[in-house]
DNA sequence: CCATTGCATTGATCTAGATCAAGCAAGTTT
DNA sequence: AAACTTGCTTGATCTAGATCAATGCAATGG
């Protein structure tokens, strides 16, 4: 796997950083370096400070929070050109959750000490990053919502209905079926029962290797209403 | 109820410009307006286009989302000096939730266009608002691991650990149970059954008029580990 | 190459908490 | 004051989804 892409170019394709003119995004390439991990390997844990503001070049990042005896709950799972970390990164407080490659991957990283001076003068980044927090704030908001007021189906569904269709319907799940279980409050037996139950109905088609065709677009998206 | 507060009082109360600077907060001051609601009575619905950023100067009001069903869930309960809407506000899109006054409540609003254009120029503004995001992305992924990560006791063990005491463990509860049973996705019935097993425990008395005292302080705080 | 380890599927059972159903105590309305 | 309403409690029952258990199937590695 090579790694075609700058700094300026990952920055680029970050919608966090998308709206930002040039100048300024060097500016914020200089301070970021880039950095590997391998499949298992663990970026940050938990209470940790924060070592800075992510962005995923290529891999698979998971961010979960542990509980009280050990169990784990995924917030997020972050692909290329997503972001995460940035709002301890910039508030100067611990992380609040652990984060995991599940796959080997690179991310360009901006450390928190830089992000904080720049952020003291540079009014762009500033309202750039208000944006980014929003984002984080309606992600949750979702999530939670997701989790108290749908059932299991209907989780799923809207989940599998808001995933970027490859071509006709075929889709790519983004990573195991039980960390995408897991993010959706489900023990992976449920999630594989669903998506059963979903097959049963033709609304999907389960094919060898795992992967997933949606049949009826329109009765996927109903069931998330 | 009389109201003894100025706009410049209820901002400087407010932990979200208790940084700013005085000079800061009366250009504030001269943005806002002060609206007073009867209980019942909404502020605004789920995807209205936002009014504001709103600080609780007296009263009580219930933010929720509405599920498909028409069922609810508290995202928060709102008191004197805490603030909603701001993520909205100045991202400029809708309102993801609605509210409603639970008691008689007065609230200090900042129109969002106002707050947009000042934030546009204000450096200060806006690293202030980024440490208000900043609070709201904290307290969903508290709530939602509490959710999910946690059983119903150790739950509501958690929330009244966090519940500032008034004298010697002396409780308020600072909403009607049954909006706090369903801010924690319990139903009333539960959490009443819930506070009934942790007064057999010893850990809480239950008196009349529905006043609750700690007994065993520290019993409370290892149930919510 | 076979052993190991981890993911996925399917079935059988269990359980925390929801739902359904009464009853009670304040307040409000008439 | 009688008739309603609304919140809270308690008990009996139900159920969605968890847990436990068995099996198959890759991928990894010595």
């Amino acid at each position: 796997m090579m790694h075609p892409r700058t700094a300026g170019d990952i920055l680029q394709s970050c919608g966090l950083f998308r709206g930002m003119d040039d100048r300024q995004r060097s500016v914020l390439e200089q301070l970021s370096v880039i950095r590997r991990w391998k499949a298992g390997e663990q970026l940050f844990a938990q209470d940790d400070p924060c070592p800075g503001l992510f962005v995923v070049d290529y891999g698979l990042v998971r961010v979960f929070r542990l509980g009280l005896q050990g169990q784990q709950h995924v917030l997020h799972l972050c692909g290329p050109n997503q972001t995460f970390a940035e709002v301890a990164a910039f508030g100067d407080f611990p992380v609040p959750a652990s984060a995991v490659a599940v796959q080997p991957s690179t991310c360009l990283l901006i450390p928190s000490d830089s992000l904080q001076k720049e952020l003291a003068t540079n009014h762009d980044l500033c309202q750039q990053l208000l944006g980014g927090m929003s984002f984080w704030v309606r992600h949750f908001v979702q999530l939670l919502d997701d989790i108290v007021l749908r059932d299991a189906t209907s989780r799923v569904a809207r989940y599998l209905n808001d995933l970027p269709d490859e071509q006709n319907g075929q889709l790519r799940l983004p990573a195991p079926k039980k960390d995408i279980a897991n993010h959706l409050n489900l023990t992976s037996e449920t999630f594989s029962r669903v998506l059963r139950r979903l097959s049963d109905e033709e609304i999907l088609e389960l094919n060898a290797n795992g992967a997933i065709r949606v049949v009826r677009r329109e009765r996927l998206a109903n069931y998330g209403l």
